[in-house]
Parts: C-alpha cells; sequence; structure tokens
DNA sequence: CGTTTTTTTGAGTACAGTCAAATTAGGTGG
DNA sequence: CCACCTAATTTGACTGTACTCAAAAAAACG
C-alpha cells in the first residue's frame, strides 16, 4: 500500500499507459516537458485501492491530494439527511474524482466506489508547481474539471425535463460515448457496473420505477441489461429518445 | 454602444466598484498587480446591454469574449428539442456568465436576461494573458467556475432528491445567501426578479405546482413573496425544511 | 383605462412512489 | 459441483405528488 507510482517509460508517440495523459491528450496536444511533469506529479503520489461501496472522498474533507482513478467505476453523490441520496458523477479510469478540491480546498460531496477502485492520489503540492510552471496545462486542468460541470448540468436537465424513460436512454447514450472515447466501448456493448437501484439514485428516481422503465426499453428494443454489460439495440432511436447531443461532452479535439 | 470600461481608480484599500475584484477578493486577497491585472483586462472589453428575456449567450456558439455580468440577473439554461426548458443557473453582479467557454471554446447552454442587464465582454486574448502570468488569479477564476458547478451539484440534489416544498426552500436559502455575501440582501429580505414559471423552469416543476407550493410555504409562515421581493419570515424552519448546509457555496475566506 | 402578463383556482389524469412479497442471480464454502 | 446464503431484480396493489388543460382573477404596464 505504500509503494509508489512508476510513470510509463514507453515510447511517448505510442497510446500512453497514463491514462491522465490520455485523456488530455484526447483534447490538445502535449509538449513533452508537460507529460514528463505530470509524470512527475503522479510519481509522487501513493497508490491505493477501495473496495466496492466504499467512501473515497467524505464531504466536509480538506484533504492535501487529488484522487485520480487508475482503474475502476466511482460516483460522486450527495445525501439529504433523512438518507435520501443523489449521483453526481459517474468516474471512469482517466478521471480525477476531486480535482476541484484542489483549488476549492473543501469537498462539497462524497464520493463512493462502484467497483473495486485502483487510484493514485496526486499531493495538491505538485499540482501546484504544475500551476505555477504550465499555464497550458492548468488549462487542460482547468478544462477537465469544466466538463465534469457541463456533464452534470445535462444531468439536471435530465432530472427536470425529461421523463424516466428519456432519462435512462440519454444516460446510456452518454456512458457509450464517454467509453467510446477511451476504447472502453465494442461496437454495440459496454461495460455498466451497478445495480438498478445505484442507477434510480443517479437518475433521482426509485428502483422499483428504474426496473420498470428498463422493461419498456427492453420492450421497445432499445437497449438490453444483462449482468454488467448493457447491449445497445438501436442507436439512433436511443439518440432519437434522448434528445441526445453530445456536444456538452467537449470530447473533439481542441489545440490551445 | 461601442463605449469602452474605465476601470475605478479609487483608494484600492476601500470597497472596489469593480464586481469581479470585490468577488474575488471575498475569496482571497489580491496583489496590486493581480487587481491591476483584471482592471486592464476589463478595461479592453465592450460594455453591452441587454433587455429582459434577452439571449445573452447562444449554445453552440464560439464566442472570443467571456461575458461578465456588471449589473441585473441573468440565468443559464438548456432546452429539449420539443421546448422543455430547465434553468442551470442564476447570475448577478460579479460573475461570469459563460468563464467556462474560455478554456472549452464552445458553449454547451445557453443564457438569457431575467432582467435588463448590463455586461463587459471580456476578450479570451485578454483571459489568455492571465492564464499565462498571473497563477494565482488564474486559480481564482478556475474557483469561480468551481463554485459555479458545486451549486449546479445542490441543484441536481434539489431536483432528484427534494420534494418540490424543500427545493424551493433550498432556493430561497441559497440564493439569499449569496445576495448577503455581496450586500444585496436586507435583514430578511431581497430582490427575486422572477416569474413563477420561470421559477418553475429552475426547479424542474410546472407553473401551476409552483404556485401551488408557494401557498403552502406561505401558510407555513416561511415566506412571503410580493412583486420582485421575497421576504424571509422564519430562517431557522426555512433552512431545516430545505436541509440547508451553505459548505457547496465556498463563501469563506481562502487565503493561497 | 385598456391590454397583456402573471397568478390563481378547479377538475381530471398520469407518472412515479411506497410497501411488501416473490423470484432470480450471484457468490461462497463444503 | 452443489447447497446455501445474500443481494438484486421483478411483480402486484395501492397511494400520492405533480401534470395538463382550461378558465378566472389579479397585477403590471404603457
Amino acid at each position: 500500500m505504500e509503494q509508489h507510482h512508476r510513470p510509463d517509460q514507453t515510447n511517448s508517440t505510442t497510446a500512453p499507459a497514463n491514462p491522465l495523459i490520455r485523456k488530455l491528450e484526447q483534447r490538445d496536444t502535449l509538449a513533452p516537458e508537460e507529460k514528463q511533469a505530470l509524470d512527475k506529479a503522479m510519481a509522487r503520489g501513493r497508490i491505493k485501492e477501495f473496495r466496492t461501496k466504499e467512501e473515497m472522498v467524505r464531504e466536509h474533507d480538506e484533504p492535501s491530494f487529488s484522487t485520480l482513478l487508475l482503474d475502476g467505476w466511482a460516483a460522486r453523490y450527495k445525501s439529504l439527511s433523512d438518507g435520501r441520496r443523489q449521483m453526481l458523477a459517474f468516474h471512469i479510469s482517466g478521471d480525477f474524482v476531486d480535482l476541484h478540491a484542489f483549488p476549492l480546498k473543501v469537498q462539497d460531496h462524497s464520493v463512493v466506489a462502484l467497483t473495486p477502485c485502483k487510484v493514485v492520489l496526486v499531493p495538491h503540492e505538485a499540482l501546484n508547481e504544475i500551476t505555477e510552471n504550465f499555464p497550458h496545462l492548468t488549462r487542460l486542468l482547468w478544462v477537465s474539471t469544466l466538463i465534469d460541470g457541463a456533464i452534470v448540468r445535462e444531468w439536471l436537465l435530465s432530472t427536470g425535463r425529461r421523463s424516466a424513460i428519456e432519462h435512462v436512454a440519454n444516460l446510456m447514450c452518454e456512458t457509450y460515448t464517454r467509453l467510446q472515447a477511451i476504447g472502453l466501448a465494442k461496437a454495440d456493448e459496454f461495460n455498466f457496473p451497478l445495480t438498478q437501484a445505484e442507477l434510480g439514485d443517479a437518475l433521482g428516481i426509485s428502483t422499483v420505477h428504474v426496473n420498470r422503465v428498463l422493461q419498456d426499453l427492453r420492450k421497445e428494443g432499445l437497449i438490453t441489461w444483462k449482468g454488467d454489460r448493457i447491449e445497445i439495440n438501436d442507436w439512433d432511436r436511443l439518440c432519437a429518445l434522448a434528445d441526445f447531443d453530445p456536444t456538452y461532452l467537449h470530447l473533439d479535439q481542441r489545440p490551445r
């Protein structure tokens, strides 16, 4: 548990094993010294593993590091004092689950592991050195928190104005698109390791209603969900039902 | 309309007339050269006015400037293709309504003026110079977009898991607290220039239901809404009903 | 003072929630 | 590999919150 992260030493012109670099390069090119700075920052972080359902980040904490997800699925959430819970985001490999707490200092929500997770705890001090010396890299880290924000806005639109079935459809389109972008989706199938109860907490509806809506989607021939795999049976009709416009995912290359 | 913004030349130890500086100083101290850089950036921007209900920022636009609100109320929103609309945020004096589009380049939602608004259009080029030369200031601009994000997360919690009456209560607590922080609220009263239909679009409920929930709140002796003024009749019970925890507003001083 | 917008009320409906129980699936140890 | 245990899914019956449509009343605006 006290081991340290070794940066990837392979040829940097091939796809990087460092999932953060891979993610940032999706958006913009990185100079060699910028990649080096990221590798160096991550190398200063401790590797940590979480079990399913374990709390990774707690509301009101003031950690001195930010948590970069290397492997597994995690979810941000907030709870009301009587226990009602709302998921705020899903995170996968390459995502910082709490980069916002680097500038903000205080956690305003919690993060839970949805599957076994492997993370690296990047010291805020290391991030601070990046912001002092690499303005372009700083903007890219800023971008990554902004995309998180854009996704939450789409979730708010879904929760406020989409019907339950449209909401599920939209989340499926979003998740498939995100996984596709980092090569974690097959042609028409992707991993979705949530329970229906957890999905309900993400959609803001009850478990029972999730179940009924999924049956409707299956009957309509749009998606099939078996175990932790979701198969998309009719992408076009799913997108139409969802009113899906991927602009908010900001997946296009946008060089500086 | 082609006039330029003149930075405030008064003694910088008193409350600044520049609402952006005032807002950032709420969070952290600014060095004189940082204030100067902000004033200079704003001085390069064109002043513009919008009428009530006028669109200030359009989804999919790629503007070369960001819109800083000097006066009035504005709201971010997204719409579904059949017209259903969800508000995503309210903005008041000192807020950038689209700072995210500086790093992201593309607008993923629109912004509408809720009242007559006066803004300054700060060129992205000017912001870019700030990020190249003032890392601390960059972090503060980053913080401001992160607080926007934290508020949207609270709205998502409200929309997904709070009942309509709890949701209204929470929004009233949030709005009062934000206005209070910049000196725009009286002891137990504040300006709220929305129609019930607009409030419904913010809450994700119908206009009719807004009206009925407001009657319940009035009957309970919690708030009174007359014209564009809301009076808080019982702050403690309102907070309790709302399950209000202002952590997510990040209003405390957090020096670097 | 008339026009338009906003708020309010009423009646009927529908989407989604709750509670409880049955069924199925998944994981573990013998 | 099977039996058992637990967790997850599915079903049924009933309830309730919030929606729609329509119209009346009240406010705001010029």
